[in-house]
DNA sequence: AATGAATGAGAGTTCATTCAT
DNA sequence: AATGAATGAACTCTCATTCAT
């Protein structure tokens, strides 16, 4: 029930962005009244948090997924490119975890910003690439930076529609190649 | 006039976001009547695209600044670098630009979506860069979007302050690092 | 238009209590939507505190109308009888000023708390009562407490129909007897 | 059990006043749902009209705890000393006999406005403490309201705060001394 | 005996917009 | 050219109460 609560405004945050996303339209996307809600989550805010929670945790999900792969390198390029194909393929949650400036901030149990789990995975994947290739470990945190930077700002791109100086078919590839470029 | 009532809008995007531009606290700030300002524009949306398509020439104009640079090579680690000023310097033309979902879109006279014009800059930056090192110039494109993807990427971290993994006085100078480092 | 406002809040106070002011009812009242109200004030608490601060300036002039009779222990007991009076013709002034736990509270510019005027008035009829008949002024502020708050009492039993052991007919009488009394 | 519900209003009322007494709340407080609260009682004014009937009934019991003091003068000061303090030390009870206006009327079994029980009371000491002086009995119902309208007042002014013209170590002693006052 | 779910009404407030003057 | 007045819809949130289970 929470649950039909918070995929109703996953659904109204994805058409509407988060204007959309109002108690009255929530419960009449639920069929409940409005007061209903009440019952489950305490106000908006703790809807629009526990969203995001919900986001940063998928997402995470997402970039760990190839852990099991044995080439360093390859683990790595693989992360980066889920992170994007994550991106494009939810939207609603990339733009919710890092495009919605009015949302309530999130902290994690450990008060740490949840975005920064992802990224010390990828500060430990790009280590272990570096050491793969013998080179030094000092450079990770600054490698990584960069190629953070890189993925979220290909990310906003693409689903900005701001690549639009390409042709629609070639825009995801041609985020992937600049991706693996930056990657060397 | 117009000027007054942008101005004001920006002010108020600037304190409180795209939530804080209302008619009613511009026309508080500029000390006229709602009303009034339905004689200069057609309406909210009027002010916030005027406003956006003003952000996105003031970008151009800093990013050309270094025109003049000879330098090929330096020519492009400068408009780079100016990119990230830029926005840390204007967040709220930046975040209008760039990270304001809800406000209109904004297209100029040829239809074309309007960083495309900062954009073809740094193309042709790139290009004059791989020329004088000897490269080809069909990996211009390619390049380009990287790099545009990492400076748009390290400038939302910076803003977001999601870059708290590092102390405030050191991110900056990570992501300029991380530039040079994607600038190889 | 503010009066109007005023007036509407105070004809709802008057039949329903506090519980009755509310922004939509005083709307309907004056035929207005609740919006246009907050042209003229700034908030319900505005509304009720000018109320308030009204219902004490009229309070005041009640009390003071018997300024000019000579006699000063004449002028005491007419001043005492007016406030029971007012309080039995103006319930809702009364209980606005007096019985209403949750109405925002007002301080006059002085940061005075507003019966303040009204009491000091008291206190100095009292004393020229007090100086008319010989006795020490010493007592003055006593004297004036020990009536104020047999005026407060008899005019809170009165409006709450706690004197419901008297028939109605003799209830204002025996008040005034019982005033009388207190005043010697 | 209608025990834990009426001591939780109780607190509720004497915390936030008649606003916070809500079946929510009180639920939450006794760990209960707020359904089960109508198997007790007929909903909210069945509740507060009990805990006002206790109020009334404490309030009396503290009145006549003097009743076996010989001399009847020195009895019905302690009774009337008795009313404020009583008043002074549990102002929730007072407040709400006394002073909320939204509180539903209460009758006792014999029609009555329950604190025509006191009042009777008072009557008596009043009554005993003439005859004891030798002055006549008929004055007694005078006197009585008299007496009563000074301690309703003074308490109410007391709780209140509208003795501010006092510094608040003064109150307390300024009001009795009224009282003694108002007694000769 | 108690709950959990739900309702419908109502609260105060803010908003973009319109329009006669 | 500008205002002042007004609207109607939207907002989040709280409440007393009901009722099937």
């Amino acid at each position: 029930m929470r649950k039909a609560i918070l995929d109703a405004s996953l659904g109204l945050f994805a058409r509407g962005g988060i204007k959309a996303v109002s108690m009255r339209n929530i419960a009449e996307r639920i069929e409940y009244s409005p007061g209903t809600i009440y019952r489950y989550f305490d106000g908006k805010s703790a809807i629009l948090r526990e969203l995001r929670l919900g986001a940063f945790a998928e997402f995470f999900e997402r970039i760990a997924v190839h852990e099991g792969v044995a080439d360093p390198v390859e683990r790595l390029r693989k992360a980066a490119r889920e992170y994007i194909s994550f991106a494009l393929e939810h939207p609603e949650y990339y733009n919710l975890m890092f495009n919605t400036p009015d949302a309530p901030s999130v902290e994690d149990p450990d008060g740490v910003y949840p975005p920064m789990k992802t990224l010390r995975k990828f500060v430990e994947y790009v280590e272990a690439s570096l050491a793969a290739r013998g080179l030094p470990a000092e450079n990770a945190q600054l490698v990584t930076t960069s190629l953070w930077g890189t993925l979220h700002g290909l990310s906003g791109l693409l689903l900005a529609g701001s690549m639009r100086m390409l042709p629609e078919s070639q825009r995801l590839d041609a985020a992937l190649d600049a991706l693996d470029y930056a990657l060397r």
